[in-house]
DNA sequence: ATGAAAGCGCTAACAG
DNA sequence: CTGTTAGCGCTTTCAT
């Protein structure tokens, strides 16, 4: 049996603290120092009806005073229960880099609201996105109640496996065919369709289309964008399909290499924002007018998109309605409710990116 | 005493399963299949040597097939350990929003990057920005061995308390006097004093400063304005400063307002970049040049000011270094080192928003 | 090399 | 209304 002095000796060791450290204050500090037991200081500090009036903020009061907080892990050990949302964030090792795109970093931000609104803490982790299913760690260990994924990139079979697992888990992205897993995205078809209908009636016949079209949402844009084309008996140019991942630099890169290669082109699509100011960007350093000369389309309608020069002509996806999507979809599921995907609605926003071609 | 089927039934009421819901693997249930005790599971799978090479093996594997992760919370318990680092990020109650600008969301992207690499996990949470101690009650209920902060808002003097107490603590944002606890930010003085004196020195001379002065870090880009303006001698006009959140809607009713009042002004220098790229879009559509009439300079160098039309001159604060600059200080204060707040050199990016007046 | 048992900080059933 | 006690899932000492 070890002695009080023994486990505070072992406990100091343990967490590396020197001798000087205080101990954190737990509830038995506060059941002492209040002169009750620890149920009783459990009781009042839960409110519950079965202590005394007095008591309870004499308790209350006294652990205020010493910044006493519960220990939500303890607690939860005990309770089988647990407010934690697993919120994670692929990653790609080849191109390596930090999450930067502003339309994940806004989504992480408005499902971050709806969780605090429903008293949720939110775990936010990493993970290889050729391994997504080690997201289910979080779950499987009784770390997260569930899981929100933001960006489903290829394996979708993995996703799959955790959905037939029973792993509450949510992707934003696309909805696909043979699907387990509940997914929450834009209408990707629809918004890829608009974008180029819009391009198209304005005269624009040569469109180039950035985007990785390995990931599934950008495939349902691109799919969009050749049914748009094959309407108006358009021909596609598969040189005209710039394969890039969502980083500035490669809309720089892929729309100069169209320039240097002499292919004709007088309008883009690009798959983000971020990749459509690029492209701006990279047009008129090339001397290339936009829009009389190149018209270019955005997808995802940030902030900036307005006040853009010109303001950025873009496909709105809400992030608002988003991120409350998919916390609202993660919430049904762990009440045992099979929610189907929910394909939400884009909106083409017309600006001052896109205009008819000049000699028209 | 409980048998082992109230138990179970207890735990599927209280977490609200039905009765076909399957209870959550735990270390018992691998014991159980692999014929041992859960010690030798527990040994196993942390890999100590006291396991039979064969008999660890046997039970890794069973393991990973049943996809069976150890219960993080109760080893944490049992260990008195912790590998969670609470990322807090105030929100302001009044303006009562979400945390949108992409300086702060590439922030956290940088923090959480930083902390993976290190194997710590990231619980993100808000606090009210008025009662910034809330942030404390994560590592008083040892949810988090320690805080990071980003934005100190008003409060300084809670921080400081809270820094008294020892918790530990990180803060984005300025370096105070009579400071306890420990910051890490960019050269807000040197910053707002190389943009006005960047601007001066271009021959503008009525220079409008968009930004909270309420906020530590804006005020000490504004001290650094009054700096360079007094240095050459240049009034300082009181109607020319507005007070502003880091709202872009915010910096166009400014922008607008000092136009419709008809108070002249050459240049802006704002204290973001989405404040200066909002006040650009704001002047074209009043007719005034950018940057002839007016020229602009930004802060934070986010991605896009370098893509903007024109692209936008800036203060640069390096997201990367920040970022972790913010954890390294962190873990130095959990080792019990005493650090001392970070001041990180900005650099001014000239860029086409700023340029000599016309008539010079 | 393995198992039995205690206990991390908390809650709730049960007994006063 | 309050205290005693068992046990949440895990690790580790101690005993074998």
């Amino acid at each position: 049996m070890w002695g009080r002095a023994v486990r505070m000796e072992r406990r100091r060791r343990e967490s590396g603290e020197t001798s000087a450290a205080k101990r954190r204050l737990q509830m038995s500090d506060i059941a002492r120092l209040a002169g009750v037991s620890t149920s009783t200081v459990s009781r009042a500090l839960s409110g519950s009806a079965l202590v005394n009036e007095e008591t309870r903020t004499r308790i209350a009061d006294l652990a205020r005073s010493l910044n006493y907080s519960i220990n939500v892990g303890a607690k939860n050990l005990r309770l089988q229960q647990n407010r934690t949302v697993a919120v994670v964030i692929p990653y790609d090792t080849a191109s390596g880099q930090s999450i930067s795109d502003p339309f994940f970093l806004r989504m992480l931000g408005s499902v971050a609201d709806a969780l605090t609104e429903r008293g949720f803490e939110m775990l936010l982790t990493r993970v290889d996105a050729e391994h997504l299913n080690a997201a289910a760690a979080f779950y499987d260990g009784g770390r997260a109640v569930g899981i929100i994924l933001i960006g489903q990139w290829h394996h979708h079979d993995q996703l799959n496996e955790l959905a037939a697992r029973r792993v509450p888990l949510v992707v934003w992205g696309a909805h696909l065919a043979q699907q387990l897993y509940c997914t929450v995205g834009g209408d990707n078809f629809a918004g890829g369709e608009a974008a180029t209908e819009h391009l198209i009636g304005l005269g624009r016949r040569r469109i180039a289309f950035l985007g990785d079209v390995e990931l599934p949402e950008v495939a349902q844009r691109f799919a969009g964008y050749r049914e748009a084309l094959a309407r108006h008996r358009l021909p596609f140019d598969r040189r005209l399909l710039a394969p890039i991942a969502f980083v500035a630099e490669r809309a720089r890169a892929a729309v100069q290499s169209l320039i240097d290669r002499k292919i004709e082109f007088d309008a883009v699509f690009a798959c983000s924002d971020v990749l459509a100011m690029s492209s701006v960007s990279t047009l008129r350093e090339n001397g290339r007018h936009v829009p009389t000369d190149v018209s270019v389309v955005g997808y995802d309608d940030i902030e900036m998109a307005a006040f853009f020069n010109p303001p950025l002509t873009t496909i709105r996806q809400s992030i608002e309605i988003g991120g409350r999507a998919l916390v609202d979809c993660l919430f049904a599921l762990l009440e045992g409710r099979a929610e189907l995907p929910k394909v939400l609605s884009t909106e083409l926003i017309v600006r001052a990116t896109s205009v008819p071609p000049p000699n028209r």
